[in-house]
DNA sequence: TCCTCGGTTGACAACGCTGTCCAGGGCATC
DNA sequence: GATGCCCTGGACAGCGTTGTCAACCGAGGA
């Protein structure tokens, strides 16, 4: 490989192995040898070769040595929507923690929600010849991945379900855990209680809507389709959202806010306004016992997630031919404050 | 590469050229045509070969061809602190925008602050072949970088500067921001301003010492040891520091705290408590503004970091042979309350 | 003295791909 | 009918590395 040196603008050539055999006067196999510590090499050739390598700054050429290999290219690629996302980052982190441990890269990839640039970035990673993929799925089509699965590509999908592929996949509670975000608040005396969750074609807002509905029933409230707006992204639409459900006729006392970014914005929204909505939030976030009232959520683990999904993805790189699991992690409700006010 | 079919736990092996030449009844060269689109082959045989491909699966093989070529791996390597830290995490982001753009994928991996890992990290990426590296760098021992900087790695470090390599360095203003902090809480009337600050032997935290000390000299107040703990990490060390700071004969009436966490588990450690001292955090945090009361900040921005150093990286491989260069990015003070409060 | 044996070392091919160069066939031109 | 050119397709080498196999060398035993 050839390309413009930093220091110098100069073109360099990266030393190979055979540069290094030349310099020390041994074959290139010798080279090899003594870069792979393999035995059957006398100590005072290894030292010559050694010096070599050192003085022309040789590192051998990973992707030589797995093309001969045949062997893995100890990397595993992760697709998600945003690296940037606190969330994300906690399952990155995790995902990188069981990667070191054995002894694989991670090539990370954000979709932002774009089923076209999710495609894109897992084929790449294909091309690449990942050991192995981690995807948050955007949209519902992933037929794509079919051949290379087949090929041998194990894949696992998280936090949400691929849409048209069976395939290991780890959720998280999400319809337990709206109920019981449901169930609480009326628990505490609330029959108005709206639901402010993301745009209904995303897997998790879906489904914790369905959550939502199953809390309004078990509780004995009712679902009223007047309590829902789905699809709010931003503060100004958070906020109008929150407007109108608060100040109707019949207006809601409580809220159940769908994700981490909505209650935000629904907490910067109700910042200073003089009788607050009880609230529970899904998704748990650094800070909310911190803020008052602290926020009450719907808790669950970015890292276990992570954790989990790469286990998963291990244990397939390890030879576990099973068929394809499903793994559901559980929430936890967090009272902190604001979902324990009473009506 | 063979690998374990995850649907079948069979060894499988990918589909390579010659296997779709065989099948197409073509060379392999005539496939390596079409699949580069290059012109030349008839539509008939186009056909003929694309429909090879879909049947087998075939995908090209990255490293084969990089290493063919002789051109760039279409990577880059970024060492940090910790991924799932949210700061960085921002500026992962940012690295992956502008590599974006640039058709590169970007390798990420965390280096705790530990030195070991951080090199054992930026080498194997440069095994990799990597087009080029930044790094968030821990310790001051970087001379290990040299051979591959002068083998035409460009390497970028970000945040903190290198402990012995003469290379482009992207940092924010450490000690502008500080002494602007004290600057600040004195016009305010403080005389006993304390500063909480990470381990002195990480640069960012000594930076900020010293605009610390800068500070309280431009305010005329004096520097007095006695109001400086350098090294509190978690939050009982925190809250233990503030604890002897506030409670002395002579007590602090304002803090400035060196960075996120230390600011979040001073908050914590505050919480509830009768009179707070003010407060000046540097790094700006989500819901800083939420909180009660909303807390001033010396802000400076991740994805203007990564950003920066990302286009300098890019400069490099376009060949930009200029002497190394030091960027400092501006801070800026964020007045939100915790700060602008009289003794 | 010859042979064997263990310890070192090297020649060579091949991993999957692409750049170079050449061959064959069809067509227009002379 | 011969010549030259374009169009299509293939043979071959080689990127940097490692697995295979064989060669060499000195020592020790028959």
């Amino acid at each position: 490989m050839t390309t413009l040196s930093a220091a110098t603008g100069r073109k360099v050539r990266r030393a190979t192995m055979n540069d290094v055999a030349r310099l020390a006067g041994v074959s290139i196999k010798t080279v090899s040898r003594v870069v792979n510590d393999e035995a059957g090499v006398h100590p005072t050739t290894a030292e010559r070769v050694l010096a070599a390598i050192d003085q022309l700054g040789f590192r051998r050429n990973l992707s030589a040595r797995n093309l001969r290999r045949g062997s893995s290219t100890g990397t595993v690629g992760l697709v998600l929507e945003d690296v940037g996302n606190p969330f994300y980052s906690g399952v990155t982190r995790a995902v990188e923690e069981v990667s070191r441990l054995r002894g694989r890269q991670v090539i990370t990839g954000s979709s932002d929600e774009d089923p076209v640039r999710e495609r894109e970035l897992a084929l790449e990673f294909c091309s690449r010849r990942v050991d192995g993929l981690l995807i948050v799925p955007a949209g519902l089509q992933h037929a794509y991945l079919v051949p290379e699965m087949h090929a041998g590509t194990p894949v696992v999908f998280l936090d949400r379900p691929a849409g048209d592929v069976v395939a290991d996949t780890v959720l998280v509670d999400n319809v337990g855990g709206t109920t019981e975000a449901v169930r609480h608040l009326a628990s505490f005396g609330h029959r108005r209680i709206a639901f402010l969750g993301d745009a209904p074609d995303i897997f998790t807002a879906n489904e914790r809507l369905r959550g939502y509905r199953e809390g309004c029933l078990q509780a004995g409230i009712g679902f009223h389709e007047s309590l829902v707006v789905m699809g709010p992204h931003d503060e100004a639409s958070v906020r109008k959202a929150l407007h109108g459900l608060t100040s109707s006729a019949d207006p809601a006392t409580a809220v159940v806010t769908g994700n981490n970014r909505i209650t935000v914005h629904a907490l910067r929204a109700l910042a200073g306004s003089a009788h607050r909505p009880a609230l529970v939030g899904f998704d748990d976030f650094e800070l909310a016992d911190l803020l008052s009232p602290p926020v009450s959520v719907i808790a669950h683990d970015a890292s276990a997630l992570g954790k989990a999904a790469a286990d998963l993805l291990y244990a397939r790189l390890d030879g576990d031919g099973s068929p394809p699991r499903r793994v559901v992690l559980p929430v936890r409700l967090v009272a902190r404050g604001s979902g324990e006010v009473r009506v």
